[in-house]
DNA sequence: TCTATAAATCAATATTATTTGATTTAATTG
DNA sequence: CAATTAAATCAAATAATATTGATTTATAGA
């Protein structure tokens, strides 16, 4: 059997990588790590997160849609605010349980 | 306490979320992933990947020194030839039970 | 309605990563 | 030693990401 054809869950598995880079490319990132461990606190809106890490609205703005874009986080809007929340579930399918404990709100490993 | 104290087995959480940003930046590739995978069949080198992967041969250096430098393979060289591996115990410690299969030799999940 | 504020988006720039083909280094073999 | 081959490295070109400050959109409350 060729590479090419090679799957998983029925499908190829570059596409299975495909999807696993993007989530990697998320996590890639010192801020966005941080921003998820912060996050571990607690639903927390954009203002007071670019205040906890003394960082331009804007630029938080954007790692936070990069990680909403990979489904590593959520989020919900009351009125003027929106606050983010880990997406748990999808953290614990992709990382080790030792690291994700750094960013699990729950647990004390 | 404020935010820069933080720590985690001795570290500062920046050294230790930095420390996981190269891991997850050598991860965040989908050719890199597809390599990994490959590596699961048993070691291999560079001459062979390039053919498996119809890809040029200084490419491949290229993205096996991305993935050795974040020490998620090792290398052994046996006069001319060099023959890449899978790092197990790392990718174990960073990659859930259900992804690490993807990159495991010995296992069927 | 007017003002203040939260948060997303935009455009310009800066920074990093990747790709390519050529060259170099080093080991093997005739 | 000369020729061959594995594999790393280099420099140049391109592509992808991140940062900045300004602007825009939308809600809340006086």
């Amino acid at each position: 059997m060729d590479d090419s054809t090679k799957t998983l869950n029925g499908l190829p598995l570059e596409d299975t990588f495909a999807h696993y880079e993007a989530k990697f490319k998320a996590l890639a990132d010192q801020k966005r790590l941080l921003i998820l461990n912060q996050l571990c606190a607690g639903p927390i809106n954009v203002v007071d997160l670019s205040e906890i890490f003394d960082m331009p609205q804007s630029k938080l703005s954007y790692h936070l849609k990069v990680l909403l874009t990979a489904n590593l986080i959520t989020k919900e809007t009351k009125g003027t605010w929106s606050y983010y929340q880990i997406n748990e579930q999808e953290i614990n399918h992709l990382l080790s349980p030792e690291l994700c404990c750094l960013f699990r709100p729950n647990d004390v490993c």
